[in-house]
DNA sequence: AAACAAAATGTAAAGCTTTACATTTTTGAG
DNA sequence: CTCAAAAATGTAAAGCTTTACATTTTGTTT
């Protein structure tokens, strides 16, 4: 076996020395190891050799000092648990890997002044762009990310401004054509399930909700409202108070896959049919619709392809000379399973 | 409001241009701001002021070439999907959030090749240190270890080297015990879906569960060992099959939640009462438990600490003259719920 | 006031590369 | 064989800090 590269350094050699040892001057090892500008053959052939013998490897550092480079990009992300975010991280890994970028992580856990500490890190460790998951976009982001001398792609959110751009999923969209096919099967009474009344991406989801039923003129009904913390148990609560109301219902919607299966599980507890009593639905596409007995329908987008496309726009801004703003609505497709009753097998 | 600190660079200034304003030289700034060495309680002020005023921050790729210390910790993980990694990561990235590193990730999607080109470009980015986790730790990545420069702590994987410190959960010792109360409320008769074959923790798990049979002179049916890679399908599959087999069995015990749920769904569905006809049991704890009616029983073992405890452990390796052997094992807590059949209610 | 110690500050090197520009060598045409 | 152009290579600056060591200033003691 011959030498087994960077682990066989055992001591750092330089470029220095490297052209010592060929005879040359650092300019032109340095030439050759970045195949830049013209080299004699021969040389170029003398200096690999001692190259390869000696493990030299440019100390990266250095490089980047000269190049104004690091080739590195920092993710703020507000949770790393759970199943979309860790996904979104991989797939911005992925493009970044293969651009010969690497990722720096932060976790903001939900907190403005972390985010804000995070950003001011990166820009200080020279990150080359910055991709920014949160939760909400508020204006500061807005100021800082101005400031910043650096390109920065949102993640999930609409940042509602021109020289922002963003990657994101379409929940009110999504919600109105879940909801639309739900509707089309021929339900009517529809109990929904929310998230935290200040989550913009649960308020966003119902008010698609909403669209859909108010297209054929029906409307939520107060009654018929849960309010829940994305939790399958608080999904479970919520499905009992409604159920305690004595209301009747056909359909039920969850903001999530959490808080569909919790209704799910209350629902089948007080002895209902599903689907037959009742549709339910989670605007959602976790590993939790596969968990329960009855196939959970939903709502698939991808998060791998929100990190990817994410990653991908910041690459193109990277390197360009102005800023330039795009805006990416990740795809979606609604997934009916065994919850909810299909009209034609009805 | 006064300045908003970094962001308000409009051009980057560098340390002389402090030290030209301030009257001074570039060391005596130097010292300033790192508060080492004296200065003058005069010059220290006037310096400061400047340095608000000019919203000076050390350029830190030069800082890091000078003192040869990049505060990069680099962590190679197999996946970032699923709940586990993600959870580990998070508690790395905790540790070393509290103590000034940043966290540099990697996935290696379980390819040898990735892992080892991403130690070598770690180690050309002049990591301080690094994280591995991987599924199965060979003699390669002992000998690559070895070489470095930089502490290495291994997650998940025993090293079996006196050289390379680890932090891992104990696999046959935690299945092991969770078999024993298993047995201890009675059961006799215990079917087991393990996980691929030449997975090394699945084996572990295994090998426990026979230990724990073993002690009281019974043994795993061959007729009641299915095999299976994880998912929920797969749990489901594999009872199935066993079923068909028609042979009796009090209790399942499952290498993870995935393959538990599915089991637990297919014996279900052909009318089985749990825990009553048969108790279920995953080796494992994750959201899955709570996604069924019947809520699943496991072992608890927390993948956030195992992965502030390596973080922990990489710091206190670093700037450390010889690297210490330890290893860690975290503790787990078996967790008997509603799918497992109770003595004292039988 | 001298002498010395302690405190404060400055100088310059080391850390290592990339690259614009300068210089030398080679090649080919006349 | 000479000269110009092209190719190859070298020099030195720029990128910016930290820090060992040298120097200057300040303060104290005799």
């Amino acid at each position: 076996m011959a030498h087994c590269g960077v682990f066989n350094l055992q001591k750092d050699i330089n470029i220095s020395e490297v052209a010592k040892k060929a005879g040359v001057s650092i300019a032109t090892v340095s030439r050759v190891f970045n195949n830049s500008g013209r080299v004699k053959e021969s040389t170029r052939k003398k200096i690999q050799a001692i190259i390869e013998e000696t493990g030299y490897r440019p100390n990266v550092l250095a490089r980047e000092l000269a190049e104004k480079k690091t080739h590195l990009i920092g993710m703020i992300v507000h949770s790393l648990t759970g199943e979309g975010l860790p996904r979104a991280i991989n797939g911005v890994n992925q493009v970044l890997d293969e651009n010969g970028y690497n990722l720096l992580i932060a976790c903001s856990e939900g907190s403005f002044e972390k985010e804000k500490k995070h950003f001011e890190l990166f820009r200080l460790k020279r990150v080359d762009g910055i991709i920014f998951a949160t939760r909400q976009f508020k204006p500061e982001h807005a100021e800082w990310i101005k400031k910043l001398p650096i390109p920065v792609v949102v993640l999930l959110q609409d940042t509602q401004e021109q020289e922002i751009p963003f990657v994101a999923f379409d929940n009110k969209r999504f919600a109105k054509e879940a909801t639309k096919t739900l509707l089309e099967q021929g339900h009517q009474a529809v109990a929904y399930l929310g998230g935290p009344e200040n989550s913009v991406n649960s308020a966003e989801r119902k008010s698609g909700v909403e669209e859909a039923l108010g297209e054929i003129k029906l409307q939520l009904d107060r009654e018929l409202i849960g309010q829940g913390n994305y939790l399958i148990e608080s999904g479970y609560n919520e499905m009992e108070k409604i159920i305690q109301k004595g209301k009747r219902f056909d359909s039920v919607i969850a903001v999530n896959d959490g808080m569909a299966i919790g209704a799910l599980n209350c629902l089948q507890d007080h002895g209902f049919n599903i689907p037959n009593d009742v549709s339910v639905l989670g605007l959602d596409d976790t590993v939790l619709t596969q968990a329960s007995r009855l196939k959970l329908s939903g709502v698939h987008y991808s998060y791998t392809d929100l990190g990817r496309q994410g990653a991908d726009m910041l690459l193109r801004q990277i390197g360009q000379e102005e800023i330039s703003f795009e805006k990416i609505m990740i795809p979606f497709e609604v997934k009916l399973r065994e919850t909810v009753k299909h009209k034609e097998k009805g």
